[in-house]
DNA sequence: ACGCAGATTTTCT
DNA sequence: GAAAATCTGCGTT
């Protein structure tokens, strides 16, 4: 099915971060991380969009640019992956031209190959929270900081086309677990589905 | 079903 | 030294 099809190019991603979050819902997110073509994929349910140096709640909020945060200045279509509270990572593509630091969270994805390999890496027969959570789905997928900056095209992990879902599919609201900018409503999910993380 | 505390370490002040 | 784009387990309702 479509898991086969091309990895989105770099044109998509050299967007507008808001058009960029909204396009990627219905696409696949597929990881071959872990050797012995353990293969691991799932459709995009839950993004957030991280909007640049002027989202108090971005990474890069006043141009802050250092050793974390570099890779938001680079190609739009790289992964960044950061690592937080102390045990979690986190999956973002970035967009934008270069040099303008924003991205894309994934929140959420509805698991779609390699199940048995997730629910070991996840440690849990639940499939419900196989993917639904920024960490979690990095987990069941093997995302780590060791793929920080790679690309989303070429690399270990890769974005191909999907399905793309109808407009009245599509739910806004505030992002969550952030402070700063907490009202902005730049959280996008599919309103029907079972995998969003709530 | 819901709410709260603890885990654990990087990053920046 | 404090906060962090989170998750889990355990408590109570």
């Amino acid at each position: 099915m479509s898991i086969r099809s091309r990895a989105v190019g770099t044109k998509f991603y050299a967007r507008p971060t808001e058009e960029v979050a909204r396009g990627l819902l219905g696409r696949i997110l597929v990881s071959n991380i872990g050797g012995r073509g353990e293969r691991t994929a799932g459709r995009i349910v839950e993004v957030e969009a991280y909007v640049g140096p002027h989202d108090p709640a971005c990474h890069a909020y006043g141009h802050r640019r250092t050793a974390r945060t570099e890779p938001l200045y680079g190609q739009p279509g790289t992964a960044y992956v950061y690592f937080t509270y102390g045990m979690h990572w986190c999956l973002n593509a970035v967009t934008e031209p270069r040099d303008f630091p924003a991205a894309v969270l994934i929140r959420a994805l509805e698991p779609l190959d390699g199940l048995d390999t997730m629910r070991q890496r996840r440690r849990t027969e639940q499939d419900r929270h196989l993917c639904a959570g920024p960490a979690r789905l990095c987990e069941a997928l093997g995302v780590t900081g060791a793929v920080n900056g790679s690309s989303l095209q070429r690399g270990p992990l890769q974005v191909v086309q999907g399905t793309s879902p109808k407009k009245a599919e599509i739910v806004v609201g505030p992002r969550i677990g952030i402070t700063q900018a907490a009202d902005w409503p730049l959280r996008f999910y599919l309103k029907s589905s079972p995998w969003v993380s709530r």
